[in-house]
DNA sequence: CGGCATCCTACGGGATACTG
DNA sequence: CAGTATCCCGTAGGATGCCG
């Protein structure tokens, strides 16, 4: 089951499909701090990420909750509390960010110097 | 050196700054063909992927290159030869790209269901 | 061949105000 | 608390035309 095959897999129109959903501004922002604390309801992720604002945060999780990375639980009534958390299909995905994140951590000083070059190069071609 | 540290990894603004460069419209194609063929030339690029315009090719190249993961080489004149290559930094994204590709081919038919479930729970609500 | 310059539009996403 | 409803703007990116 699920072999590691490793076939060309080229992207095709339904990984951009997939991927766009996931790759946005917030998507992985949103999952990743679901995926530290498990469950988070509405006003607590905004102190997760205190730059989103409502509006995108609540489109970011409508996105999910579509694509069913993420489940949107109500847990009571008076006063209203809403969880959510990470779905079954997207548990994987804290593997991929933290392989995406260590990535950039690893690289960002090589990145850093690689802009400094271009834009020196740059500037001395005027 | 470069320990797999298994830290907490949030996710910063520097990550993001970074992470904004690969995660847009065409990053992760053009640099997955230019993974798969080593060199390619700028209507090679074109060719591999029919769906992107000059204008946004040349923007994604000229950023990579800025960032450094992509490598611009006049390869000679008369006529004009440009090749692009993979750079030294960017070489780790193959392994990140073929994960993320192979995470999305796994769970592609779940999302697709779960989208029909939550569509058909929205139609149902009206 | 490998671009650059323009014009133009869609839409992601911010700010603000209101609601059950 | 957990949203919905508007208004508005910046900009990524498509279309088109021209150039060394």
């Amino acid at each position: 089951m699920h072999d590691t095959t490793t076939e060309p897999t080229t992207i095709t129109g339904a990984h951009r499909e997939l991927l766009d959903q996931l790759l946005d501004r917030w998507s992985l922002e949103v999952l990743d701090r679901l995926c530290e604390h498990g469950a988070l309801r509405f006003n607590g992720l905004r102190r997760e990420i205190p730059a989103i604002t409502q509006k995108s945060l609540t489109a970011t999780l409508r996105r999910l909750e579509r694509n069913g990375m993420v489940e949107r639980v109500v847990v009571s009534d008076r006063p209203v509390a809403v969880e959510y958390r990470i779905a079954p299909v997207g548990q994987g995905l804290q593997d991929l960010i933290d392989a995406l994140l260590q990535w950039s951590t690893r690289h960002m000083a090589d990145v850093e110097a690689a802009r400094e070059r271009y834009d020196d190069a740059e500037a001395a071609r005027e």
